[in-house]
DNA sequence: TGTACATCAGTGAACGCGCGTTCACTGATGTAC
DNA sequence: TGTACATCAGTGAACGCGCGTTCACTGATGTAC
């Protein structure tokens, strides 16, 4: 039942030879990523992380204050993956298209970008927006991709310029986001936890291309 | 810390007097959904519940197979209290208005009513929808309001009578239900855990107003 | 109507588990002289 | 360039916690005769 990254982990401890670990903070984080991909946010388990960072459980708190500052250090990579996501789904868009059919493209692949996230990456999704606490705070920088935004102010920005380019009256812009951003994470709960989880793939898509048909016409 | 209710239940014990329970099944259960109420789904832990029950740990395996044959079955009332929540919006519509009307306020008040049980008894809410796992199952029923339909199927039904005034092309009508749910869904869960948590009601219900007005135009 | 007995609901005691966290420590590093 | 020493990253051992679950039991109930 082990997985094989976890049973040979003791092992890193001997391998290592050094005193120093060399960079503990980062290895604790990456840990803690790799136990949210698998198994979300409840899996961020610090034991096990300073088990595959090949130290002892203590070691832990010279670079985390707690088990919860490190799931908070952890959320905010998923986010920033999440961004990530996003921006990789926007790069794919025709730069030559007239502006407002870039803005609704772009509009349109924030949203699948995130869909396609929670599909794929689900136990990050989970870390980064069904973490039911949330509390010290962290750099902004550190929830965004590399255009420096966050996966709410890529939102934001994309509906922006549906506003710029005429699609969208300036006097429905405040609050949109949150309309646009609760069908789209509805659906993607609903794949995870709902009756559209093991849906086939196909199906997925062509909902989400409905959703946001439906965002599209009702905002 | 600890609550009176929590507090005081050792005495029921004692109090209890007879040997039999007389109905630790519904007992159980009731405490089961009253952790649920009061922390969502991970906080119906089996021992507390034979606490609240006034009955020793083991004893719950008598009435349950497992702590997740226990939550499968908070989770069931949880998903009728849903469905219960919905029929009360429904019950508040005007008789005497024209069908296509009624037809539209049926759909907005199934929205409303899963908005509404979502912010007043957010652990209900998670139990029902934000379960991981989902094992044994229940009789339909167990999960079905009033009318005797789950919640699922009351939403599916005020689409029915959407297609049926005519107001919703009837080609479009195949899964929508996961279009409309998606966007509720969504706003409910952002409203939990997300950006939207802790805004004033006023402006909540103005969001969710305007979130069904979009799912109408959209659909 | 009274008694013997099977049934089974609830008891008592215990298990192993992994967790987060605290303590006093030890050993490597790098800085001040 | 060499040595003394402060710093602090990682160690070792232990804690208390509450959990789900198993076992062999005991006591009340209701059914068969």
């Amino acid at each position: 039942m082990r997985t094989p990254m976890t049973e040979d982990r003791p092992l890193q401890r001997t391998v290592r030879g050094t005193y120093r670990h060399g960079d503990l903070r980062r290895a604790l984080l990456d840990a803690g990523v790799a136990l949210a991909r698998e198994g979300g946010p409840e899996a961020v388990v610090l034991r096990e992380a300073t088990r595959r960072a090949g130290v002892v459980p203590n070691a832990a708190y010279r670079h985390f204050a707690s088990r919860l500052a490190l799931l908070e250090a952890v959320r905010a990579a998923a986010l920033a993956a999440v961004a990530t996501a996003m921006e990789t789904e926007l790069a794919t868009l025709d730069p030559l298209a007239s502006p407002a059919a870039q803005a609704r493209a772009a509009v349109r692949a924030v949203g699948t970008g995130y869909l396609r996230f929670a599909r794929s990456e689900t136990g990050l999704f989970r870390t980064a927006f069904a973490t039911p606490v949330e509390v010290g705070h962290l750099p902004e920088s550190d929830r965004a991709g590399d255009s420096g935004l966050n996966p709410f102010q890529l939102l934001g920005a994309a509906l922006d310029h549906l506003v710029d380019a005429g699609l969208m009256p300036p006097d429905k812009r405040p609050g949109a986001e949150f309309l646009a951003w609760s069908a789209v994470h509805g659906m993607a709960m609903l794949g995870i936890d709902g009756p559209l989880r093991g849906r086939p793939l196909p199906a997925l898509e062509a909902l989400g291309e409905r959703l946001l048909d439906m965002v599209e016409k009702g905002l």
